[in-house]
DNA sequence: GTCTATACCCCGATAGAC
DNA sequence: GTCTATCGGGGTATAGAC
C-alpha cells in the first residue's frame, strides 16, 4: 500500500522532532523508524526534508486542534476547565513518555523560524489555527461572520493560552517535572475565565 | 590576548544559538564569527560542542538574570510593572534585530534535552535561577533563611511567568510580530499582580 | 513504488608544527 | 595559544535497475 508508507513516513518524521528536532533528525532515522528507504522518502517529498517538515507541521497542528476540540466539547459550557484539563493531560503524556516528548511544531519552529520561510509560514498558520479555536471556544463558538475575527482581548488571550503551553513544554521537559504544565494550565484557565466573563458581560 | 579569544567564542556561539539552535550551529560557522580557529576552540573547550554550549547556558542565562534584575530596580516596588516592562524590553529588541534572535537558553533546551544531560541540567538551573529572581520581586526580596524557599504560589506564578516567555519568543518570531510579547506580558503582570497583593495580604 | 549504490559535502574531532 | 591539515563518519540528495 503506497498511501500506508507515506503516513509512516510522516508519523515517524513526527516522533523524531518531537524529540530531536528539526536538525537532530536526520533521514536515514526516519527511514529507520518509518521502515522506508531514501529513495520513498522522494518519491513522496521530491522537496525533501523541507518539503517533509512542512507536511509534518499540518497534519500533526490539525491533529492537534482535533484533540483540543475534542476535550473541549466534553468540559463543555466551561471554557476555563476545558484549558485546564487540555494542559493537564499534556502533563500526563509527557511524563509517559519519559518526558522525550514535546510538540513538534514549537520546536521546528523555534529552530527554523529564521532560516526557512515556507516553514515558518507553516508553522505559524498552525498556531494561528489554535489561537481560532481557543477563541472560539472562550466567545461561545466562531465570530458571525466568515472572515471576521473575535474581539482583540479575546484574541490576546487565546495566543497567550497557546505561548504558555510551547513554553510549559520546555520547562516542563528540562525540569523532567509534569507540574509546571498543570500549573500553568492553571493560570491559563484563570486568563480564559476572566476573558469569558467580559464577553458573556459584553 | 588569550581571555579575549575565549570571549569571543562564547558570544558568537550565543549569537549563533540565539537563531540556529544547537544542531544548526556548526563549529566552523563559530569560528567564522568569533575569527577564531578549530584548535582555539578546542583549546579552551576540550570537550567540544557540548561543553562550549554549557558554557553559553550558563553565562548568558547569569546576563538574562542581571539584566532582569537592573531592569525590576527601576521599576522599584512594582512588581508586575516590571514584568510587564522586561517583556515589552525583549519585543522591542526582538523586533530590532529582525525577529533573528531569541533567547538560546529555551531554544537549546528545547533540542538538546533528551540527548545530553549535562546540557539538560545546565538548562535548568538556569531557569530555575531566573524563577528565583522573580519569586523574589513578587515576595518583595530573598526568603528569610538560606536554602528555604518561597510560598508554593509564589514559585509557581514565576515559573508561568518564564514559560510565558519563552513560549511567546516562539510565537513572535514565527509571526514576525512583536505584539505578542506585549500582550503576553500585560497577562503575566496580571498574575504577578495578583501574587503581590496575596504576599502582601498575608 | 521500492530498492541499492553512490556522489558530494560538511560535520566534529584530532595531530602536530610553530 | 594559534595555526593547517586531515581523519572518519554521517548528512542530503540523486541515479538508475527492478
Amino acid at each position: 500500500m503506497s498511501d500506508d508508507t507515506r503516513q509512516r513516513i510522516v508519523t515517524a518524521t513526527n516522533e523524531l522532532f518531537r524529540r530531536r528536532g528539526y536538525h537532530g533528525t536526520s533521514l536515514s532515522a526516519i527511514g529507520q523508524v518509518a521502515d522506508a528507504t531514501t529513495g520513498s522518502i522522494y518519491h513522496f517529498f521530491p522537496g525533501g526534508k523541507a518539503e517533509l517538515a512542512e507536511a509534518v507541521l499540518v497534519e500533526s497542528g490539525a491533529a492537534y486542534r482535533r484533540l483540543f476540540e475534542l476535550m473541549a466539547a466534553e468540559s463543555c459550557a466551561d471554557p476555563a476547565r476545558a484549558v485546564a484539563d487540555f494542559f493537564a493531560g499534556a502533563a500526563e503524556t509527557l511524563a509517559e513518555g519519559d518526558f522525550l516528548d514535546i510538540c513538534p511544531i514549537g520546536t521546528v519552529a523555534r529552530e527554523v523560524a529564521s532560516e526557512h520561510e515556507r516553514l515558518r509560514n507553516a508553522a505559524d498558520s498552525v498556531f494561528v489555527d489554535w489561537v481560532d479555536a481557543i477563541a472560539d471556544l472562550i466567545a461561545g463558538g466562531p465570530p458571525a461572520a466568515a472572515g471576521r475575527d473575535h474581539r482583540p482581548e479575546v484574541r490576546a488571550v487565546a495566543t497567550t493560552v497557546v505561548a504558555l503551553l510551547e513554553g510549559s513544554f520546555i520547562l516542563a521537559r528540562t525540569r523532567r517535572d509534569a507540574e509546571v504544565l498543570v500549573l500553568a494550565g492553571e493560570h491559563a484557565a484563570a486568563l480564559v475565565g476572566g476573558a469569558t466573563a467580559s464577553v458573556t458581560r459584553r
